[in-house]
DNA sequence: CTAGCGCCCGCAAGAAGG
DNA sequence: CATTCCTTCTTGCGGGCG
């Protein structure tokens, strides 16, 4: 987009707020921002977050994105971008009690909050008008208060629907405020290229640019059966009505998991079956962990393996009894991978998933439970487990043949109290 | 060069039922 | 009793998205 355009939608568009009443609250470069709020020294330098090689930028200052680094962009491509850029590991931890410290400021509004991610969240503010004024005064109000508690910036859209509110708050980053009003909505939408669509990344783009349609005012101009050939029945109706600013979701509070998992991309890739066995425990173990944290259980496993030449293949298979047990999904896991035919392929990136979630309590007792003489020592052995990791931290307890598999140095690494 | 996590969709294939 | 056609539902897999 040329910056004559982009001054351009960056434009008042009016301040009427009628009937706009759901606010789009985004952080801006959360991560990064997280970082500096505690490293105010760094402030005014060029800064990323991310792993240190085999990576991604998770997060960067606008210093850093300056120089044309931005966030999902390989670290060693950012690297050598902007060579000076203090690089930051991720802190997750941190991250999510800052999360959580800025959606309590969003619940303190209203409660029709809807997070959609770690850094953003939707709310409908039509009933907290009253208490509080305007959209547009709950809007300075939020980004004051996340300023004050978290010395982080945040941006702000305002519209009558989610997604040019999501929109909106785009275009007033960083750290602004912006309000599309209803009767600016179709201009403000008509004069932006396609993948602005909430929906639209590099693939779609690609398949509508196909049908010649490259920007949201010649999707809105096509025929909706046109788009629909292009992208597929469900999504192309979607984006049709996106295109007009048709867009009737409503701000959802709490929606429940539909799944949990965990994965890891090694520092080298790995060929050995056995240590990707290893592995696989560590993965289940940790897997297994989320699921009784949750109190749910998981009829479903999958597993992802991604290989060196970067392709991706995942398998699953859904169990006779759901369960939450790390030793069941291991044993899934490891079944899905020896039939899995890597063609002699190193692995890069090995993943469990636990799908098909369903409420612990008042569930049936597993086979292995239903047919052993102990029922449920299996279950009640990690559970232990679990209350040692709660008191003692996360690297406490291993399964003793995940400890040479996860760990990238040999075996000097202590078995017990390893708190890293 | 290319994370981790979770949601959703399209498509294919099989099961189930009429 | 086996087979065919058709629809609908479920499962598995890949891929897109953010």
């Amino acid at each position: 987009m040329s910056r004559r355009a982009a001054v351009d939608i960056r434009r008042d568009w009016g301040s009427d707020e009628s009937g706009c009443s759901i606010l789009h609250v985004d952080m801006d470069a959360f991560f990064a921002s997280v970082e500096l709020a505690r490293r105010p020294h760094l402030r005014g330098r060029p800064v990323i977050v991310g792993g240190q090689s085999r990576s991604v930028v998770l997060a960067a200052t606008y210093e850093a994105r300056a120089f044309g680094v931005h966030s999902a962009m390989p670290m060693a491509q950012a690297r050598r971008l902007c060579p000076q850029a203090v690089v930051i590991p991720p802190d997750h931890a941190a991250y999510r009690a800052a999360s959580r410290a800025a959606m309590a400021v969003l619940g303190e509004i209203t409660a029709i909050v809807e997070q959609v991610s770690v850094d953003e969240a939707f709310l409908d503010v039509s009933g907290a008008r009253r208490r509080f004024g305007p959209p547009t005064r709950i809007a300075e109000l939020i980004r004051a208060r996340v300023q004050s508690e978290l010395g982080v910036t945040c941006s702000v859209g305002i519209a009558g629907t989610k997604f040019v509110a999501k929109l909106a708050s785009g275009l007033a980053k960083p750290d602004g405020v912006l309000l599309v009003p209803r009767q600016a909505t179709v201009d403000l939408l008509h004069s932006l290229p396609v993948e602005s669509l909430w929906g639209v990344g590099e693939r779609t783009r690609e398949a509508l640019a196909r049908w010649g349609i490259t920007t949201v005012a010649e999707l809105a101009a096509s025929d909706v059966g046109t788009v629909q050939r292009a992208v597929g029945r469900t999504a192309g109706a979607h984006l049709f009505d996106l295109a007009w600013g048709r867009d009737p979701r409503p701000v959802t509070p709490e929606r429940r998991e539909k799944s949990v998992g965990s994965e890891t991309t090694f520092e080298v890739d790995v060929a050995d079956l056995s240590v990707l066995e290893g592995h696989l425990l560590a993965l289940a173990d940790r897997c297994a962990g989320q699921l009784r944290s949750k109190a749910v259980v998981a009829r479903t496993v999958a597993l992802k393996v991604r290989t060196a030449d970067f392709r991706t293949l995942t398998r699953s298979r859904t169990l006779a009894v759901p369960t939450d047990v790390a030793r069941e999904l291991h044993l899934v896991a490891r079944d899905l991978l020896a039939a899995a035919d890597l063609q002699g392929r190193h692995v890069r990136l090995l993943g469990v998933r636990a799908e098909g979630l369903e409420p612990a309590d008042g569930r049936q007792l597993t086979l292995d439970e239903a047919t052993t003489e102990a029922p449920g020592a299996q279950r009640r052995a990690e559970q232990v487990m679990d209350q040692v990791r709660d008191r003692f931290g996360a690297g406490a307890l291993r399964h003793g043949a995940t400890i040479g598999a996860t760990t990238r140095r040999p075996t000097t690494e202590p078995r017990v109290g390893d708190l890293s």
